[in-house]
This record gives C-alpha cells, structure tokens and sequence, in this order.
DNA sequence: AGCACGCCGACT
DNA sequence: GTCGGCGTGCTC
C-alpha cells in the first residue's frame, strides 16, 4: 500500500512511501529513508495511487506514537497561517527519532498536598466568575488585574479544580528564565513540583515531559512558546500569563505568535484558555470589545493598599547637570526613601554604560563591522559590544580613525552610568545593576533577588528584566529616568510596549508594606501619553491606539505580512526584491510597499530588504503571499522570510 | 534544511 | 597536478 508522509523537513510537498502488508493510519509517526538519511514523518494519507517515480519503502513504524484528528488539524492549521511548510510544523511538535524512540511508560502518580491561600473579596469573586463563564462558553478568558492585585492566586485556584480532575495543565509564561520565584510558590501551594519545559532543558526531561503529555498522565506544565505543541491528550486548562508580552512572538525560523496559536488551538480541543495580564494587549483588548473574549477584572492590590502615585519631574524645567542623568528631586526622593529603611528601584531600559562612543575631534562614531548599529560601551566588560548580533570589540579611548588621542566620548546613559552616579551620591549605599550581560542566569537571578529582599541591596539599577513578576516587601521608590525613549517616535506598537513596561514598573513599589512613590522623569510632562500613564488612564491611552490602528488600518483592523529577502551580495538581494514585488499587479485588493532596505538592513553580514503587504483579509492575503514568493525562482543565495502578523519591522 | 555534485582559484 | 571555495539542484 502507498501512503502519503509529512517529513519532518521545510517542505510543503508531501512525499509517497510504500509499506507490505500492515495497514497504517492516519497520524501514524513513522521513520522514512529521506535523501541520504533517515527522517521522522508522519502519514497524512493513505491508499494513494502508486506513483510514477521509483518508491522507497517505510523503515520504522512507531506503534506508540499516532497524532489525533485535532493534532493534524492545528498542524495544518499552523501551516496555512503562518505559512511554514508543513513539514517544519510538524517538526514543531518535537517529534524527533530521540523522543518517538522513548517508549517508557512512566509512571507517574503525583500527591499533591494542596495549601490553599486565602482570596480577598475581589479574587474571590473573579474566581467565582470564571468557573461560571467556563460553565457557559468556549470563548478565552482575560484575567486583567493590576500589578499587585493577586491574578496568579486566583489562577492557582482554578488550577487545583483541574488537578483534583487528573486534567493536564499549561501555564505559558514568555521568558523562562524568570521563573524561580513561581517555581517556589508553586511547590508551596500544591506540594508537587512543576514541570519545566523550554528549548535547552536535558533530552532525558523533554522525553519524560513529552511522553506524560502523550499518555495524558496528570501533569502542570510552565513552559516557554515552544510548550504549545506539546502532545497533551487530556488537557483542561492553559493558562498564559503576561499574554502581552512580545516574546510569545517568535521571530527567528518558523514566526508564530504562540498566544494566538493558544486560542485557536484550544478552540479546537474544546479546552480551557486564561490570558492573563495586567496591560493586555491592544488585540485583546479588541476581542474584548467585540465580545470575542470575557474579561474578568481585578482593580485592587492584594495588600489593599492605595496604588503608589505616580509623579512626573519636568526635565526642560528641572535641568539635569552636565553628564548627569538623574534630577535633584529624583536623588532627594532616594535619599528620603533610604533615610527610611526603605529600598529604591531606579529603572533604565538600556544595557551597558553608554550607547554611543564618540570621536569628538572627528566625529567617528564606533560601529558594528557586521550590522547597521553603533556599539555600546560595557564598563564592566570592558568591551564595546553589538546590540544586534553580539559581536564584542576591544574598547579603545583614542580613535581609530582620525588617531587623536583620547578623544573618544561617551554620549547618554546605560544602567551602568546611571549606577555610577548614584554612587557617587550615595557612596555608603550599595547599589546594583540588573541587566541580562550580568545576571544571565536562573541562580544569579535567585542570588540577586535574595539580597535585594535581605536588604543587602539599597538601591538596584535595573533594566526591563525587572519590569515583571517580582515582589519585593520592603520597596517603597521606583525611579524611572527616562520615559520619553520608546514612547515618541512612529512606532507604535515599540509606544505601546514602552508604555506596557512603565506601567508594570510602576507597579513595583509599595506592594506590601506601606504605599509606594513612583517618580518619572519626562522632557514633556504634558505629553498625552505620559498624561495617561502618570493619571493610570490606560483606557484612554488604549482607546487612541486602538483609533489609531483603525485609521492606518493595522491589525487588528486589517492584516500584515512581512517578507524580509536576506544575502550577502546587496546587488542581488535589491534586485530580487524588485522582481518580487512586480507580482503586485496581479491584485487590487492588496497593498505592496516596499521593498526598501530593512530598518536593520546589514545583519550578521547579510544585507535585508523589506516587502510590507497589506490586505482586508488573512485568507486572501495568504494566497497572495503565496502566489507572489513562488512566483519566482528565488536563487539559493538569497533567503526568503515571510512574517505573518509581524511585531517588529526589523 | 542537509547533502552531493561540479566547476574555478591557490597551494603542499 | 589536487584541495576546497560555495553556487545549484534534489530529496518519494
């Protein structure tokens, strides 16, 4: 009999197999000679005619793994979305020869010890409003809660239901790596461990985890994007916690959004589905509005404490000394704060002491050989280092163009100067940075966490990494000095992230003990934007959005898809390019800009052009996509991306 | 994506 | 003469 087989490699195309005399069926996961090598696929028809060409046969039949009709229905799903081959998606699924070979049946009886905690009145009530809507609908759920206000608590309610039901359970979080403090509280409510699954967990672990979800054994899982394709058979809830946040986009190899995947995969299985958030999105908050999902508010924090008040310092009238960065008022809140036994937080989204080196007797400004961006100045790697590929420089203080000697600058701040001037300012203090370069993994994030908490720590320096998910009892001041970067400038969806991230690290202080102080710092005090923020108007900061996207008609108010067309010769990426968008004649009804040179437009030695589509609808804008890159025969050299519902326009 | 084939430059 | 650069084509 010949079967049609999905091979777990970047192709649409389905390849025909043969096999003697068992009968297969549909979803079997087998293993196929491929090319030179062996590859897992998986059959998607059978009792095909025999081809023409010449037929190789199915080596190995996986008896115990079979995806279901619901699996191989998202798996096509995906693709017709996203547009990656099938095959790739299938590779998505983490079925690999390692993890099919894998035929323990683990046994796994879990005990949990349930501790519950008491809900206030408010959680009580979302929670009660939950389990109803759940009663009544399919449709998501949107947990919103200001920071403080407990959302995680009435989730892990809602998650003893579901283990004391043997059901499965997914909490999605987007950065893995900021999960000790959960992992903990976890253990401390249900009195069993959690599983943790990410790209870089041991192949002993993934195989366990992968074969628990298999067997529908009762399992929770926190799991980065990639935890969506998990093979659960007996899944009741997944919760995804900062729904918000940018990194459930994917943008390197397959480009998914993996909360959007979430929502129509779990409309698929018929399971249950939490966003929770304290400032969801814009497309949410759409789907909100359009009666899509169910909101489920919780407006006050958990301590029942006022939340912190939020005030602005006007830097055009409180002028910042030459090579300073933080206002006297700032210092003077920091010191009365400290006087107080309190602990401040001094936020800055920018790594590294300085993001530009300047020649001042030439002007030459150090730069990535490799991609279009300045590098910044690391004092304590004492290196210059790329933003965008990672690439590390040897510093030098003379330039090396014009040869002057120590003529290079340092121009603005990162964390690390900020840290310095607070020093200098309070020099029996200590003061820490938190940035990626210094605190890049789960133990020193632990270790620095402890010492802010034990107060060994006054005052900690703190990029975005701190924005979230922390809670520190004895923080009573958030600084932040600069919060006109990111929020002007046309690009809105880097406005909204900006203002996502003031607004989460305004939530920070004052959490427990007594009411918090928040203290911005602005060049446009009277900016709408920062009004909004400084008043806690998210819905009218939203409500503008929203208008706004309405206007250029950008998601959710109509559909985008990027291509982005890579290689190291410029001439022939440009020229590619070009031929591409010659298709556009073929369709009224989409909108072609481009190509022009990507914002980064030399990445890594390769050289990026951008194509920008815009359409009414997701399904005819994907046959144009389609049609338009296999309208041409691209050369090998050159790589072709396509985002679809791209986040950034890098 | 891999992997092999194949056609031109610089080397023990 | 050959080692190896990567441009091109193919995978049932």
């Amino acid at each position: 009999m010949y079967y049609n087989i999905i091979v777990a490699r970047p192709f649409d195309q389905v390849f025909t197999y043969e096999d003697d005399d068992s009968l297969l069926e549909i979803g079997q996961v087998v293993i196929v000679p491929f090319g030179k090598a062996m590859d897992v696929g998986m059959i998607i028809e059978s009792d095909v005619k025999k081809p023409e060409y010449k037929i190789k046969k199915i080596d190995t039949i996986i008896s115990g793994v079979k995806l279901n009709k619901t699996n191989i229905r998202f798996l096509k799903w995906v693709s017709d979305y996203t547009l990656a081959p099938l095959g790739s998606v299938l590779k998505l699924f983490t079925i690999n020869k390692d993890i099919i070979a894998y035929q323990q049946d683990s046994e796994s009886v879990i005990n949990p010890v349930f501790k519950s905690t008491v809900l206030n009145e408010e959680q009580d009530r979302a929670k009660t409003d939950i389990i109803k809507i759940q009663q009544n609908s399919n449709k998501p759920i949107v947990l919103e809660g200001v920071t403080g206000s407990g959302k995680t608590e009435v989730y892990f309610d809602l998650i003893e239901l579901e283990i004391k039901q043997s059901k499965q359970v997914l909490i999605m979080v987007p950065e893995i790596s900021l999960t000790p403090q959960f992992e903990n509280r976890f253990k401390e409510r249900f009195g069993i461990d959690i599983d943790i699954w990410h790209s870089r967990i041991t192949p002993k672990r993934r195989k366990e985890i992968w074969h628990k979800c298999y067997q529908g054994k009762p399992i929770v899982i926190i799991g980065a994007r990639s935890s969506l394709f998990l093979p659960f058979s007996n899944l009741g809830l997944t919760v995804i916690d900062e729904e918000h946040d940018s990194s459930y986009k994917q943008e390197d190899n397959i480009r998914y959004q993996a909360r959007d995947l979430a929502v129509v995969k779990s409309n698929f299985e018929k399971n249950k589905l939490i966003l929770a958030s304290a400032t969801p999105s814009l497309e949410t908050t759409n789907n909100i509005n359009n009666n899509k999902y169910h909101r489920v508010f919780l407006s006050k924090q958990y301590s029942g404490l006022p939340l912190p008040e939020i005030s602005l310092v006007d830097l055009s009238k409180n002028k910042l000394e030459k090579n300073q960065w933080i206002s006297s008022l700032l210092k003077k809140e920091i010191e009365n704060c400290l006087s107080n036994q309190e602990q401040a937080l001094i936020f800055l989204n920018r790594r590294g002491y300085s993001p530009l080196s300047l020649c001042v007797e030439c002007g030459y400004r150090h730069q990535c050989t490799q991609c279009s961006s300045w590098l910044v100045m690391h004092q304590q790697k004492k290196r210059l280092l790329c933003h965008q590929c990672g690439s590390i420089e040897e510093m030098t203080f003379d330039c090396p163009k014009c040869l002057a000697k120590e003529s290079i600058k340092f121009i603005g701040p990162g964390v690390e100067r900020i840290a310095e001037e607070l020093q200098q300012v309070f020099s029996d203090k200590v003061v820490s940075v938190m940035s990626s370069d210094l605190i890049n993994s789960p133990k020193k994030i632990k270790d620095l966490i402890t010492k802010f908490t034990n107060k060994e720590i006054d005052i900690i320096v703190a990029t975005q990494i701190m924005a979230k998910g922390y809670d520190f009892p004895n923080l009573s001041l958030v600084g932040v000095i600069d919060a006109d970067a990111g929020l002007f400038g046309g690009d809105m969806r880097a406005i909204e992230k900006t203002y996502n991230m003031l607004q989460q690290v305004s939530g920070r202080a004052g959490r427990s003990q007594q009411t918090g102080k928040v203290i911005i710092q602005t060049y446009y005090p009277e900016q709408p934007i920062i009004q909004s923020l400084q008043k806690r108007d998210r819905t009218s900061f939203i409500r503008e959005a929203l208008k706004e996207r309405e206007q250029f008609k950008i998601p959710p108010f109509g559909f985008m898809t990027s291509i982005i067309i890579s290689g190291s010769s410029k001439a022939n990426v440009e020229k590619t390019s070009q031929k591409l968008v010659f298709f556009k004649k073929y369709s009224s009804e989409v909108d072609v800009l481009g190509p022009v040179e990507a914002p980064i437009n030399l990445l890594k030695g390769q050289y990026r052009y951008r194509i920008l589509l815009k359409g009414k609808s997701r399904k005819n804008l994907n046959i144009f996509t389609k049609k338009m890159v296999s309208s041409l025969k691209i050369p090998s050299t050159i790589r072709v991306i396509i985002d679809v519902d791209p986040y950034t326009f890098m």
